[in-house]
DNA sequence: CCTACCGATCGGTAGG
DNA sequence: CCTACCGATCGGTAGG
């Protein structure tokens, strides 16, 4: 099923593979023209440019997090809840798509201009979003009142996007259960600060 | 101090900020010399090629973290006090070597043969001293039971990786503090389990 | 979507 | 470390 249905949607999915796997720079057009079975040359009645092809790529990536995040605090629930669902949901769509999200991650650099502007702004969109929960949580006292907001929330969201770099999936653990115990370790962070539970 | 000794540790340095900033394959030779002052030809009289380049820097961004993890695991400590040690010590090579580092972690992909392959070794070995000090802070009941001390191990080491990402040597908080609440937040999450403190 | 091609730029070298 | 240059490859285009 969707084998791809228009062309142009067949050298977003190469492009997308080859920018995850090789780098934006690493990757050529003739790489993609390959990779869908055509000519070169034959990829410019589809497409304006290659840096149009990153921007698509990029910003079709970051909005899959907004959507999840918006949804996920649509819904009444405590900031544990909330935080629960961020984690595991987040952990998916790294699973389910992993080139598209290392592209969101570490290929927006070659972007310029307002398109660079814009993913700039959908990230910190994103670990605001984080971060509200963790305030909420403090707030509410579900989260221990040590916790350091800021850098928790950059610890949550490092060890989230850092598994694109180790998640496979054909591994021995499904992604869910790889969701459910990242949950487990960081939200157990937030609800013991250092020393509560021993000398 | 040390401005460079050397033309081969003026290429060096050069190399690994534009490696770090546009990656492997966005930087030229010409870009390096033009930052070094000399005509790109000039260069082969002190290097072999681009890719030896590389490998260089990467083995000496990666061999800081193994020497880190040896001088850590040698003293005789809890493995709470381990665990501090080393991310407190992660976070502060990460803020002093911050482009060698986002070499380590991003461009080893542009290596082949041997090069690769000792890279891909040499972190696989220092993730296996993180996880040695969780197995053993579970064994010793400094670690909760339920944790999970595979993705733990993940987790903790790809908020510290992450860090790099965000760290600025000029921000607000210096980078020891930084790396104090990394560990409050990262060992409270081993210490304490999801639910352990509340309903 | 192909044929045929463009100016620019790439990593690297010979000879001084 | 420079001069002068190499064959290969780059992103992209004109015309069909």
């Amino acid at each position: 099923m969707n084998v791809v249905a228009t062309p142009r949607g067949a050298i977003l999915e190469s492009a997308t593979r080859l920018f995850g796997t090789n780098g934006y720079a690493g990757t050529t057009m003739r790489h993609i023209a390959t990779a869908v079975g055509v000519l070169p040359g034959s990829l410019y009645a589809h497409i304006q440019s290659k840096e149009e092809l990153l921007s698509e790529i990029v910003e079709t990536g970051i909005d899959r997090f907004l959507a999840l995040g918006h949804e996920v605090l649509a819904s009444p629930a405590s900031a544990e809840d909330h935080m629960y669902s961020l984690i595991t949901g987040h952990v998916q769509l790294v699973a389910v798509n992993t080139d598209s999200i290392r592209v969101v991650y570490h290929q927006w650099r070659h972007l310029s201009g307002e398109a660079r502007a814009r993913v700039v702004e959908k990230r910190r969109e994103y670990e605001a979003m984080l971060l509200s929960v963790i305030d909420d949580g403090i707030e509410k006292g579900e989260f221990v009142g040590e916790a350091h907001p800021n850098v928790s929330a950059k610890a949550i969201l490092g060890a989230l996007n850092w598994t694109s770099e180790w998640i496979r999936p054909d591994g021995p653990e499904t992604s869910e259960e790889i969701g459910r115990q990242m949950a487990d370790t960081l939200i157990g962070g937030l609800k013991s600060g250092r020393g509560s539970l021993s000398s």
